[in-house]
DNA sequence: AGATTGGTTCGAAATTATTCGAACCATCAG
DNA sequence: CTGATGGTTCGAATAATTTCGAACCAATCT
């Protein structure tokens, strides 16, 4: 048994690119995973997307763009996987980048603000 | 005669939209745009990719995506065209983004820090 | 006017990204 | 072991971007 190759490749912090970076951004669905995952480590099971009736093949994919990118870790847990924000290695190498991209209002201002959870932004 | 018509639309600045941004700027030859256009505003003209030999259509095309996504703003001027940074309107709808952008060393860091250490992965 | 420089726009071709089903693999419950 | 749950990977279809030449336009010479 011990089939453990369940690990999948993450780039090195020094290996981070801006322009990955900023690509894997710039997609919607994926930088609403990002806000989910800013607020702490998630199981991709709880990790939701903004339709639910989204293939899982495409939800792998996202994630797939995002680690690759670098900018999430994506690890065994339990059953499942576990997914976090490599906000640490991110930090280091684009200071500010991620905090600035968190805190910016997104477009579709077109929604009922309903929303509560401001984490350590201003008032 | 009168075909003043020669100014391209611009985004307001309520109508910019933060994945839109990102990607305009997740291209390394738009990035080097942006960068130059941060010292301040430059003839079109003045401006240079990487590679010289690039028409100038494909030019055109990198400054649209740029100007489209809001970041840079592109009015005639003289027989040519001046761009500039929209500096301004970045910062007031998206803040700290664009310095933190700008001050992000860019892609293949991979020299410098001589100590081949273990990459940031976790054990 | 005519020629020149600087830039946009329009297609079409090539490249790249996204989407989704099917097949596959691992872990946990019975 | 069997089945169910959770996810990755592969391949093919689709969609979006990029690239470039050609046509066109505006302003500046001579």
């Amino acid at each position: 048994m011990a089939t453990e190759i369940l690990e999948l490749p993450h780039p090195a912090r020094s290996d981070l690119r801006l322009t990955d970076v900023l690509f894997a951004l710039s997609d919607p669905e994926r930088l609403a995973i990002v806000r989910q995952l800013a607020g702490g480590p998630l199981e991709m099971a709880q990790c939701h997307l903004s339709d639910p009736s989204i293939p899982k093949s495409t939800k792998s994919h996202l994630m797939k763009v995002l680690r690759e990118a670098g900018i999430i870790r994506n690890e065994p847990f339990g059953r499942g996987r576990r997914l976090s924000l490599r906000q640490h290695d991110l930090d280091a190498r684009f200071p500010g980048l991620i905090d600035s991209v968190l805190s910016a209002c997104d477009g579709d201002a077109a929604k009922g603000a309903s929303r509560a959870g401001s984490p350590a932004g201003k008032p």
